[in-house]
DNA sequence: GATTTCACGTA
DNA sequence: CGTACGTGAAATCC
């Protein structure tokens, strides 16, 4: 057992107790690659980012909201949930004086923890563990909890290669958020200044900046009226005085009389322009950047609904103008690499379909599909996409009563979803995730529906998740022993960073990587994953 | 001052 | 009445 605070380094186990000054010192002195961190949370031990390479952890807070799903995952929610009693409501944030640099080791410590029923109070912060008997009993408790966990993880498939996985994503959210995404500062000013004008002297600057570019608007509107763009109720007041009347100003609805309408063209030119100059400008690029030319924001490892990994400062809807801004640095290279219909192929695996998973060994999986369905292939994309989001309305009718019938497993899976989600039933994951949800006994249909293709989608995008994680931590490993970084997750795409020498081999891993972790996680079901995987230097550029 | 609505970026 | 997320501006609710 380690336990670690306040830059002092105590290590426990069965051979006694050991002082060391900083966690370089504990690194160079115990043997940490041969066992399973355990760790109440990522957060918690981010400073050992700089000091160590995790092979295998076990996160309590990832793996809790693995079992429990949702959002919540600090220690009250942990401890309840590992014991199978009622969770207390969420802590008031109470935020920590000094960060807890605190772990376990799972092999060395086999001594109970002292039998607390409840979570003492204040268990966990700052002031608590400066106790040293505390720090002990803290970790011990996380070995406990840890074995708690699996207990409950084993009666579920796949046992416990989820919790190795979803740990393992919760500390890479941690070395994402310290790597940082490389960016070309020159390239990325020159477009944000395309886009949102110069960079302000100072507020009245910005102020004259900002009614310039309203002004390619007023230059359309009746009279030349200097309309409030930002406020939706007054854009719709002018469209109506201009003859057109919608229900939303959304650009989506808006789109049909661009062609016929210089207003419209240049209210929607203007909300690029604006969404760039307020989100992705000047202040995004000095608040996110670094002096280091990194671009760095928060990660979680699995969001609230079907476990997706998110990102904050933007990291996951960059807008694809910005795209070359994103650069490798001078001597390294990016491989990008991003997957091909996983939804449906993963679909295939979770279902157990075989016909299904017959279309997956074609690169192009929906040429498949439209052979199968005997339809066009945008038809029968469209109709796979409905199946899995749960769309009814449009023109996926007819191929959707066709996919029915090629595919009755996989589409009586995605009934099955849906239906449990209608009567408001938790759904589960391939990887043993719970999707909560949230039902009233008074709910109209249409909610039920909603919740429906909710949950109906949670299982695919879930379960795609999960593939995807199991993916990255493999390439995260292979590109190690090169230089290489996985410096991007976007759901079903990675960007590595790595010398320049080794960008062809580091390719190469990534494609392997695949191969090894969607055998591991699909069980060696006979269903294809495809990448399109190529060395590039800028983000933006062409897939070969 | 905190929360909700609208809008839009990504997958 | 296709799903999920994060972000910002304005409106709305205390």
């Amino acid at each position: 057992m380690v336990v670690a605070t306040d830059g002092r380094t105590t290590v426990a186990d069965d051979d006694g107790v050991r002082h060391y000054a900083s966690p370089a010192d504990l690194h160079t002195a115990e043997q940490l690659d041969s066992v399973r961190l355990v760790w109440w949370s990522a957060r918690d031990v981010r400073a050992l980012v700089e000091v160590l390479s995790v092979q295998r952890c076990w996160d309590l807070a990832a793996v809790n909201r693995l079992i429990h799903g949702g959002a919540r995952d600090d220690a009250g929610a942990v401890w309840a949930v590992a014991h199978a009693m009622t969770v207390p409501p969420p802590p008031r944030e109470s935020p920590r004086t000094t960060a807890p640099d605190l772990f376990a080791l799972d092999n060395s410590c086999a001594a109970p923890i002292r039998p607390w029923e409840q979570l003492p109070p204040g268990a966990g912060s700052a002031t608590w563990l400066a106790e040293p008997d505390n720090r002990e009993q803290w970790a011990r408790a996380a070995l406990h909890v840890s074995r708690l966990q699996a207990q409950i993880l084993h009666e579920r498939s796949p046992g416990l290669q989820s919790a190795y996985s979803e740990s393992g994503a919760a500390w890479l959210c941690i070395e994402l958020s310290a790597e940082g995404l490389p960016v070309d500062r020159p390239v990325l000013e020159t477009l944000i200044e395309s886009a949102a004008g110069p960079r302000p002297l100072d507020e009245a600057d910005a102020l004259r900046i900002r009614r310039q570019r309203d002004g390619s608007v007023w230059r359309h509107t009746p009279r030349g009226r200097e309309v409030d763009l930002r406020n939706p109720s007054a854009v719709r007041e002018m469209l109506r005085q201009s003859g057109i009347v919608v229900e939303d100003t959304r650009a989506w609805h808006l789109e049909p009389y661009r062609a016929g309408s210089p207003l419209v063209d240049a209210l929607l030119t203007w909300r690029k322009a604006e969404r760039i100059a307020t989100t992705y400008g000047w202040h995004w690029l000095d608040r996110f950047v670094g002096p280091d030319d990194r671009l760095r924001g928060e990660w979680e490892a699995s969001d609230g609904g079907a476990g997706r990994m998110t990102a904050g400062s933007g990291l996951h809807s960059l807008p694809t103008p910005l795209r070359p801004g994103v650069a490798a640095a001078d001597g390294h290279v990016l491989v990008r690499a991003d997957l091909g219909q996983i939804e449906p192929r993963v679909l295939a695996v979770v279902a157990r379909d075989r016909a299904l998973a017959q279309a997956t060994r074609q690169d192009d999986l929906y040429a498949g599909v439209a052979a199968e369905l005997g339809v066009e292939r945008p038809t029968a994309k469209i109709a796979m996409l409905a199946a899995m989001y749960g769309q009814t309305s449009g023109t996926a009718g007819q191929a959707l009563a066709r996919l029915e019938r090629a595919y009755p497993v996989a589409m009586g899976y995605l009934q099955q979803a849906a239906l449990q989600g209608e009567q408001g039933e938790d759904v589960f994951t391939y990887g043993g995730r719970r999707v909560p949800v949230t039902a009233n006994p008074d709910d109209q249909l249409a909610t039920m529906r909603a919740r429906g293709r909710f949950t109906r989608n949670a299982v695919v995008q879930g379960a795609a998740a999960e593939l995807f994680k199991a993916w990255a931590l493999t390439v995260r490993s292979a590109v190690r022993p090169m230089g290489g970084r996985v410096v991007l997750c976007l759901h079903d795409e990675l960007l590595v960073h790595v010398p320049e020498a080794h960008g062809e081999a580091a390719a190469a891993a990534v494609d392997q990587a695949l191969d090894d972790a969607a055998r591991r996680w699909s069980g060696g079901a006979p269903v294809r994953f495809v990448s399109d995987t190529s060395v590039i230097r800028r983000w933006s550029e062409a897939k070969p």
